[in-house]
DNA sequence: CATCGTAATCGAAACGATTCGATTCGCGAG
DNA sequence: CTCGCGAATCGAATCGTTTCGATTACGATG
């Protein structure tokens, strides 16, 4: 208790209370029998001597286990947690993980490079990485090297880690086609970003082929399969005022820059944007889905819609979460990962109809 | 490379290329001046065996450090991340602490009571709690049991440890007196959850006694400076549907069981709710501000909103973040830490204007 | 040429636990 | 009375670094 003094530790303890530290140790761990006479002496002098039980450090260095994983996500943290998509695959992986009681330890994908990246010297068990921007690719080769598990999700892992993967063109080629049978014929969408650069602007060829973000590609290239040459927008991220904005240029575009007519329908590429959208048409006087069919991504409660549901692509992000989770579980066991792959469900909400006629 | 191998350690490193493990350690921390040949005949050894720097586990234990700083949300991960206000403050927090490179510990308040709580395994330097529930004293006592260096963000810590608060009351008399001074005679407010339970219920004496959150009692003491007796009901959280929820049980209250007369102005606790109530006053046909005036608190920036502004309190979240991340890095070189107070500042947008003739 | 100072390298002792095989103890069975 | 057996406890090795004081090597200085 007296300041300066040092930490006690468990051979202390076990000095105090007449046993040796192996016993002492085992009283902690509670990993082999020990007689009830013993156990309460050994508690009695850690409680006399203050000690709060094993260091994690040493633990953690004798048995090769921190109990800590790493979660490696795309850009910045303040970005990721603002996705409820992420948020939701967070709970998930937290789910499972908890489950062989191990932490999330938050890693930055590291924009400052004169550092090293911080996922070479955090002691965890294992890597989950989320995300696409080509940062990942640096971030897998740390921890490959370092020996560790890792699970990719939604990103491009190549070769033989395990993934977990998401249906997003055939998703997205669905709802496309949903909205492409209701009738519609002039559609524009919203992409997530194509780029680390986050650049709002229209849809180009030249952007598309210089585009890395893989999620954005695919659920575009579903897209295009109904709507091959509709034009679109990229949003600055998956937000509600990203969606909103991108509305605008779409639908208040007097210029004609990007269309000749007003689209009678936008799909967008998250549920976000969809109800960012949606406010956007409303503002301009527009009904939905009278005026406007529009139809989102991801199946998230899209909190502030109102009354209105929203017309949607459902995706796992739950069971995404804890899918990965489950591997490195089973990696940690000793068994090898294994990729997992997820469908989304179509949701038909309030927001899609047929165009007026 | 071959599987089976152990991998390799420093000791291995320094045999391959000839020089003692003190000095192939050295090479590695940078701590001490290395000659260049020495620097690349270690170097090139340890590319050789495939070793990919010390490691984290072993390094720890011999400094005493490992890096990591644990956060403890209240609540689920899940809600917590939701709070934008919250993510905000991790984004602040993350910024201190990367400043001496430590990575977030990601821990859950542990609702399930069997295991042990997880903080008190894990290898953290410093630890941050956020929130306010009960639950936060015990792990505050686990965390002083181990000695580590702690800072408390509005919660209620007592005693000596560092504080990172905020002027709650005093904000929300200010923005009450605001309404007030409009000339706003009836008001409701909407009030944060009181409890863990987060019962969504219109607030009531005997509630608020029992009531357990301090954040949510605060803003409420605040309010009743200026409106004693005025009705009110609590959010399930702070999330745009639960103030459209709480907004027309408030606005739609046909039977006239909380209010004798509809009210003129709503101040919400936090901006999600007074987005959400503003969102349900639209759907009611009433006109913000003109029918309906209403206020929020954070000062966040309101994501979905269209283009109104709303009149909120702002308070430094970024900022609050920040300082408890500087207060852990002053901890952790030896300083004692300091408790910080911040104030909110009066953000006047266009939702609230005086009550209709 | 001896000596001193500096820079680079080395040896060995921690850091604090876990774990495995060996030992002791007590007791029932033969 | 002795032997054997299971349960509880003990000893000692080990996990992989870092770090501090000591040593060596080398060039410069008097």
């Amino acid at each position: 208790m007296s300041t300066g003094t040092r930490r006690a530790t468990i051979a202390d303890v076990a000095r105090e209370a007449g046993v040796s530290t192996s016993t002492a140790s085992v009283v902690f761990s509670g990993k082999v029998n020990v007689a009830d006479a013993t156990r309460e002496k050994v508690l009695a002098a850690a409680a006399a001597l203050g000690y709060a039980g094993p260091d994690p450090r040493a633990a953690s260095l004798r048995t090769g286990r921190s109990g800590i994983v790493g979660v490696v996500l795309g850009g910045e943290l303040r970005h990721a947690f603002l996705d409820p998509v992420t948020t939701v695959m967070m709970d998930g992986l937290t789910d499972a993980l908890a489950s062989i009681s191990a932490g999330i330890l938050l890693l930055r994908d590291d924009p400052r490079d004169d550092e090293p990246p911080p996922i070479a010297d955090a002691p965890v068990d294992a890597v989950v990485l989320i995300g696409c921007s080509t940062r990942t690719r640096d971030a897998l080769d740390v921890v490959r090297q370092r020996g560790l598990p890792v699970v990719v999700i939604e990103g491009d892992a190549g070769d033989d880690v395990p993934q977990v993967s998401l249906d997003n063109r055939e998703a997205s080629a669905r709802i496309a086609q949903h909205v492409f049978q209701l009738g519609h014929r002039r559609v524009a969408t919203i992409t997530l970003p194509l780029d680390p650069s986050r650049e709002r602007a229209p849809i180009t060829p030249r952007r598309v082929i210089e585009a890395t973000v893989p999620v954005t590609l695919d659920r575009l290239s579903g897209f295009r399969e109904a709507y091959p040459d509709a034009p679109g927008v990229s949003a600055g991220g998956s937000l509600v005022d990203e969606g909103y904005i991108a509305a605008r240029m779409l639908l208040a575009d007097d210029e004609g820059v990007l269309l000749d007519e007003r689209p009678t329908a936008i799909v967008a590429q998250s549920d976000l944007l969809a109800v960012g959208a949606i406010r956007a048409a409303e503002e301009l006087g527009l009904r939905v889905p009278d005026d406007l069919s529009v139809v989102g991504f991801d199946g998230i409660a899209a909190d502030g819609l109102g009354s209105l549901v929203l017309t949607t692509m459902s995706q796992p992000a739950l069971a995404k979460g804890r899918a990965a989770g489950e591997q490195i579980a089973r990696m940690l066991e000793g068994e090898r990962g294994e990729s997992v792959h997820f469908t989304c469900e179509f949701r038909e909400g309030g927001t899609a109809a047929p165009p007026a006629a």
